[in-house]
DNA sequence: TGTACATCAGTGAACGCGCGTTCACTGATGTAC
DNA sequence: TGTACATCAGTGAACGCGCGTTCACTGATGTAC
């Protein structure tokens, strides 16, 4: 390979001195390393080299290798935001089938964008330094405590747990199933059904200890 | 520090040209050098020099720094083994009370051994190309799965949910919040509850969601 | 419409650094007799 | 008990390499007039 832009670029502009879209490529180019060698595996060198320029030209986008991996994780919250919200619909029709589709949104999420779930999850960026960052994860997490506030106004006042336990807990348990076993690739362990119905069954029988009779 | 053996080090024999026991230090070394910049962030030479030791001298005892980190995670997992065996005692004498021991034994491994827990299922040690990892991990989950079918066998027969089902729940569950809110150090989200109470009510909702009575 | 200029977003050479790894070596320890 | 020797587990110098980072530069683009 001599011309190419790294490998596997998508095809925009054939590109003269000027990449056109630099900022972009680079973040395309740390979720395809991440997909290939994990959080930890690219150098910033290595991004540069993947999208085709040389390995000074990622500092007018980013400081560092880690602003980089930040700026990942930032988008990812924000797709993954946008993904919980649109299975959630505010719980409509239904909240118990709304309340599904949110958990089955996570974990297809975690399944169909590795990258960006280890971004945001397993580099170790820190949150705390980063207030954008900890707003974007703040909106998300937001999402599946408006679900359980949903939910557990449907129980009778006197039997509500608190919501924000019930979110962390779905949170954790739907967490737990992705890191565990719902990547796609290189799955740790052999499970004896999908992830989804691992998680699904979970669910229910969470809901069914509360006292909604989800089933 | 000019005449130490690395910082912290534990104060062995006073060594001469030999070591005496480089193997264990440079275990130790790894688990230091995870608790402080995690499983990604320290080099085989950093290994050495936190031992006090030259740069070649680990090369006697691990083939590469990935063999040292599996070599962790194969101890990590043997303790665990340990600690959640002896946190379930069998299921003696109450089975409900030693399954909440197990759940709050995981806990408190993650917490105590967060560099364990770390070079085991964060540090992306491929299980699958070591027998010997893999044995070790599948011991620790058959204690887990051992206790789900004491669990289930409490049950009515037709009622009966499947034993790894269950084992697998719980397991994520516990995974989910050890990763998420686990670490002492770093916690990630300020919790309303510590995670032990976290995992303790979602246990017993769960409990309580297969219809059997633990509170 | 054309020209001059400012700004932007790249290049490529250069540097110091630390890592991984090898190698001949050497000090310490264990063992045969 | 002492001596000779084999083995073990370290040393330290050396190497090539790639990374991070800086810098003066330069080609491309946008804009004022």
């Amino acid at each position: 390979m001599k011309w190419g832009k790294g490998s596997g670029q998508g095809g925009d502009s054939p590109r003269g001195y000027h990449h056109g879209n630099l900022k972009e490529a680079l973040v395309r180019a740390a979720l395809a390393l991440i997909a290939e060698k994990g959080p930890a595996g690219f150098t910033f060198a290595d991004a540069a080299r993947w999208a085709g320029v040389s390995a000074a030209a990622p500092y007018r986008h980013y400081r560092d290798r880690d602003a980089l991996l930040a700026d990942v994780a930032l988008r990812g919250f924000e797709l993954f935001t946008e993904a919980l919200s649109g299975a959630w619909k505010d719980g409509q029709p239904d909240v118990l089938a709304a309340f599904d589709r949110l958990g089955k949104a996570y974990l297809t999420f975690a399944k169909d964008e590795p990258s960006y779930y280890s971004a945001m999850f397993e580099a170790g960026v820190s949150a705390d330094s980063n207030a954008g960052l900890r707003d974007a994860s703040e909106r998300a997490f937001g999402v599946l405590r408006a679900a359980a506030e949903k939910l557990v106004a449907m129980m009778p006042p006197k039997e509500r747990p608190p919501a924000l336990m019930v979110a962390l807990h779905i949170w954790s348990m739907t967490h737990g199933i992705a890191s565990l076993f719902g990547r796609g690739d290189a799955a740790r362990r052999a499970l004896p059904m999908p992830p989804e119905e691992l998680l699904e069954a979970a669910v229910l029988v969470y809901l069914r200890g509360l006292g909604l009779s989800g089933a």
